[in-house]
DNA sequence: CGCACGCTTGACTACCTTCAAGATACGTGG
DNA sequence: CCACGTATCTTGAAGGTAGTCAAGCGTGCG
């Protein structure tokens, strides 16, 4: 399942600026003008790949850079001492991982590979000396890491006041809406994570994922086989999550 | 139970700066050498006072400010279209609220006094054009929005893997060691907040609260009569509490 | 004194989990 | 190319934890 692809590098055409990238409007390029750009470029580290299952930073491990998701789809989680796991979040091209570990020295959480996935890296230690000299990028960086602080207290209500059909229709309709912004098709995408992690994140067993799926599937609000998922009524899933809303990088 | 005082200014007494304040190694003076903190003085509006219920600022109001808790308790929540109310924090003495809202120009909750509460105020376009100064303040303010991130994290884990008594026996040792920190007793305080609130919080039904504490009462884990708490055996709380450790502003 | 609010306790119900088994898809090796 | 093995997903039945509904208790305030 895990395709062995020898390289780690990506090709050059891929190892294009920021400027160039077609996530500037998304990702941390997003605050600035062309020439504070450059000084951002100097720094980022691009055209890092990861395979599938592949660690991109592991928990508890020395914390030096933040990560942005270029293409693929990366899923992050934290191990308790009993081992269990909890997913706190999934990852699409434009988006930061890395903002929770800003407060020590390692790494919060571990963040893993859904899919073949491109990363830039953006170490820390650069990162705030250029924040520094960047206010709006110190500006962009607050704005993300207080989006992150929503997004989890959004999560954090949704686990805990709704019910599995809603937690996995507001799951359904954040992915949508983040392919959407992305120019992908908000109706019709393939889920970059199994089922597993659906149901870890949203804190249910895999079969009540599976059920809900095939219950959705009954009513005709979504044709779902394997990971292929599509949205035929996103009104009526949006009925269902009376309140969630997800927006990241909005 | 409301003492209605009349003032809403502080007596003098109270009304110290930042270098006398008992909390400097907690808050945002942490950071900062004593000629920065004179800075940090020239911002802050200490001395605002607000009575229990008393709202601090509401959700969807213009974002200003952030606010330092100087004594009393304060609980912050969200409040969805259909009206359900999601509690998602309580904040001591020392912890900083509003960190959620710098991704918008409105607060993204609201914060309400749980007790008669003495809080500084931190206008955010003031505290944004010093961190750019104080390239330490914004560091620190970097490492609290990342711990806050990483509270939430640990909260939306305790919501979904565990059961009403690890999610009792977490919230009793956080604010264990929290009040701890603040060099008061860790293990006999007094609750600032109703059992509706921390059934809210971790999402469970106020009677199952209820059941809970008498349960640890009569396993002698606890003593509990009212809001007053005594922790008689912190060792078995936390072997219940299998993985969750908030530690906040640590 | 009495009402109101917060807290407690009991009985019943429901949703989801757990356990178990079967189905499907995928990658590997023959 | 096919067969096998593994991982993922689906489906079914039984059981448990916490929710809901309802009532009683205690304290504080008017």
């Amino acid at each position: 399942m895990t395709q062995a692809i020898p390289y780690r590098q990506v090709p050059p055409a891929l190892k294009a600026s920021c400027h160039q990238c077609s996530l500037s409007n998304l990702c941390l390029p997003l605050a600035l003008e062309d020439n504070d750009l450059d000084r951002l470029e100097d720094i980022v580290r691009q055209g890092r790949v990861f395979d599938r299952g592949e660690h991109i930073f592991d928990q508890s491990t020395p914390f030096r850079s933040c990560f942005a998701v270029r293409s693929g789809a990366v899923k992050t989680s934290i191990v308790t001492e009993s081992g269990e796991e909890q997913v706190t979040g999934f990852y699409l091209p434009g988006e930061l991982i890395g903002l929770d570990s800003m407060s020590d020295n390692h790494y919060a959480c571990t963040a893993r590979a859904l899919e073949r996935t491109n990363v830039c890296e953006f170490p820390v230690d650069k990162l705030e000396e250029l924040t520094v000299k960047l206010p709006d990028l110190q500006h962009h960086l607050y704005y993300l890491m207080s989006q992150e602080i929503r997004n989890s207290h959004q999560l954090a209500l949704l686990l805990s006041k709704n019910t599995a059909e809603e937690r996995i229709a507001a799951l359904l309709l954040s992915l949508s809406s983040r392919f959407q912004r992305r120019r992908l098709s908000g109706t019709r995408f393939s889920l970059p994570m199994p089922r597993n992690d659906i149901a870890n994140f949203l804190g249910l067993a895999v079969e009540t994922v599976s059920r809900v799926f095939t219950r959705f599937q009954q009513q005709g609000l979504i044709k779902a086989r394997g990971r292929e998922v599509e949205l035929q009524d996103l009104e009526a899933l949006q009925k269902i999550t009376r309140e969630f809303t997800r927006q990241r990088c909005q």
